[in-house]
DNA sequence: CGCGACGTTGATTTGCCTCAACGATTGTGG
DNA sequence: CCACAATCGTTGAGGCAAATCAACGTCGCG
């Protein structure tokens, strides 16, 4: 269980000396979760923020018609959970889970906020994680609303090839709010 | 001029004692907007962020081919900015108009940055602000992807009332990414 | 080997757009 | 205070992007 990874990630935004190393390092807690397994059900409480130390998640939202939108994936270097249901304490309105064998850090909304309180340059390091995250939701969400199903697809496989090399055709389809079928034919330039 | 709206924003979140109430308004700069003006264009920097104190904002993108998608609006007590070219130093992907006269108070870049370094909790402050920006985006996001442009209309209604009642037809058709002519049509049933 | 998930293709339908015409409302100069 | 223009909202015809549904080939895996 080595903390480089999730140690660096901290280090983009701010520095810790070793004291304040030991302190966050014994806020997270390993998860390990096989291919498929479930970190975060819709309608249940989120009890954090997760760290992705290296597999892919993908976090969703089932409608009630059934039908399936991804908000997002995690791979590693990312932090990911349901922003909403973790900040407000309500039920999750999302679904996260791990579409390979995948390894996350957890931390607990607890640990988080003793975290803010004791080593307060946390508030600046995830100051800088929301507000990245509101940037690239404000431009996605910009993209959906004035651009076509196959500019969409483009940008996505330009913008995140890691990404798009481990997912099927379906999982593309939800996060660009299309159907495979309609994939297909944008990929095949029928 | 009454600083009172924005330190009561602020005070949300964090507490500041006098001299910090007194460096915080020393960095700011009012700014009196006619009808139609613009704060920021599209391709110019961006110098700061903006809390609105009294009036209306409205944030879009125009694309190459003339069509305009609004952002967001911004109403008493909303901070607007074009997030990403403030932060990235970019050009801006936006430009920020006035629909009624209005009032903001401008917090420049190198006075943000110094406001961070000078009194942290700003870094908390903002924190929380991005938190819940980002939030929005999300939520907004997958509604796009989601929903019909019925719903999407109803529950913006829903959720901005006293925004709604100050815009025509074709802000609120390019806030929802519709035409005008098919927002007449949602509304009236047809 | 055979089954189930995945991807492809086609026919039909639907949600929304484009363009154009026309009333209603607002604003402005005389 | 009126006349007229400009803007705004409505309606309709026709078109296009994407959805739906169904059929079928392919492949990996038990």
């Amino acid at each position: 269980m080595s903390f480089e990874p999730i140690l660096h990630n901290v280090s983009k935004h701010i520095q810790l000396n070793s004291k304040e190393i030991e302190l966050f390092t014994s806020y997270l807690t390993e998860k390990r979760l096989g291919k498929g397994q479930v970190l975060l059900e819709q309608g249940a409480f989120c009890d954090g923020i997760s760290f992705v130390n290296n597999g892919i998640l993908r976090a969703y939202f089932l409608s009630e018609e059934g039908k399936e939108t991804t908000i997002m994936f995690a791979i590693k270097d990312w932090w990911v959970t349901d922003m909403f249901a973790f900040t407000k304490k309500k039920k999750s309105m999302l679904s996260i889970e791990a579409l390979e064998p995948s390894m996350v850090f957890l931390l607990s909304k607890v640990n988080f906020e003793r975290l803010l309180l004791e080593i307060p340059k946390f508030e600046r390091f995830f100051r800088i994680l929301m507000q990245n995250a509101y940037i690239r939701e404000q431009q996605r969400g910009l993209e959906n609303l004035s651009l076509t199903a196959k500019k969409k697809y483009d940008i996505f496989m330009e913008k995140y090839p890691s990404i798009a090399s481990q997912l099927n055709q379906k999982q593309i389809a939800s996060y660009l709010g299309i159907t495979p079928e309609f994939l297909s034919m944008v990929r095949n330039g029928k």
